[in-house]
DNA sequence: TTACTATATAAGAATGATTCTTGTTCAGCA
DNA sequence: TGCTGAACAAGAATCATTCTTATATAGTAA
């Protein structure tokens, strides 16, 4: 899914922080790593379960801050969702959204025709549009099955 | 920006809601009343705020479930959201959403070309899509300008 | 109209997600 | 190596939402 390599990513992580006077600290860069090896647009309690093994007093409140901040700056995006907990999203690259309405799941996929929209006029001139993206909501192969079996 | 009057709307309301046996409630007309005449995609708290004066003592939980029941009925959408309350939208036509990321503001749009967007293939056959539609992400104009005047 | 019953409601407690407060620790620099 | 502001842990507080329970009422059947 991510075009560069963790280590690369790492080495980002390292120089955008400096660049913005943000300490270099064991929790946010283990966070950073449990985001980039995400696949499942974690909620911050997942972040926060995933991190537990190697640092087993870090704060769920850290692991909050932190995703906050890292969404702030770009190094992860939160999640467009339908009020539950918020879900990030470490693909920066763009992509779109299939969301389950049932399960909650959230598939990516690429589709070059999407990322070819062009903003609207109205939009271009008054406001600053940093995303544009499609959504599909449904309900998803494995939901669908349940429904009929039992 | 609804093409039906709200005249329409309610005796459709009244007729969709003996349909799948509901009881029409005072409770569930005022809130249907304050979804259709609202343009800002309001949450749950805006429609019971909306609701009081008519009923002082209907207790938020009843918007609460009502709104759920209005979603999974189709009387309104939930509206894609970042996290915070679930905000709701009455315009059931085929409609785009502009999100400003600093304020929450959600503005609506109309976009033919969009409107035509097709299904990838990859969910067409294993999933079932109710709804395509573009989000885009940004800084309104507000926003933008009030970032530059202090 | 009236009585009945399932559904809907109000009130308040409970839960879940998130943020705030406070005192402590530590990363990065002098 | 010591200093200082930024970051952190812990737990309280807040906000959105749901649950529980007892009461009220819409719709129906008599």
């Amino acid at each position: 899914m991510m075009s560069k390599t963790s280590k690369e990513l790492l080495e980002q992580f390292r120089i955008q922080c400096k660049a913005r006077g943000l300490s270099i600290t064991p929790q946010r860069t283990a966070i950073y790593e449990a985001l980039i090896g995400s696949e499942d647009h974690p909620r911050t309690e997942d972040i926060y379960n995933r991190v537990k093994a190697a640092f087993p007093d870090m704060s769920i409140d850290t692991v909050y801050r932190t995703l906050c901040l890292f969404a702030e700056i770009g190094f992860v995006r939160l999640v467009e969702g339908y009020g539950e907990a918020k879900r990030y999203d470490p693909d920066m690259e763009c992509h779109h959204h299939f969301r389950c309405m049932r399960c909650g799941r959230i598939l990516d996929f690429k589709e070059p025709r999407f990322d070819a929209l062009e903003v609207p006029q109205q939009f271009k001139q008054t406001c600053a549009v940093s995303s544009i993206k499609v959504v599909l909501e449904g309900v998803c192969e494995q939901c669908l099955q349940k429904s009929v079996e039992p």
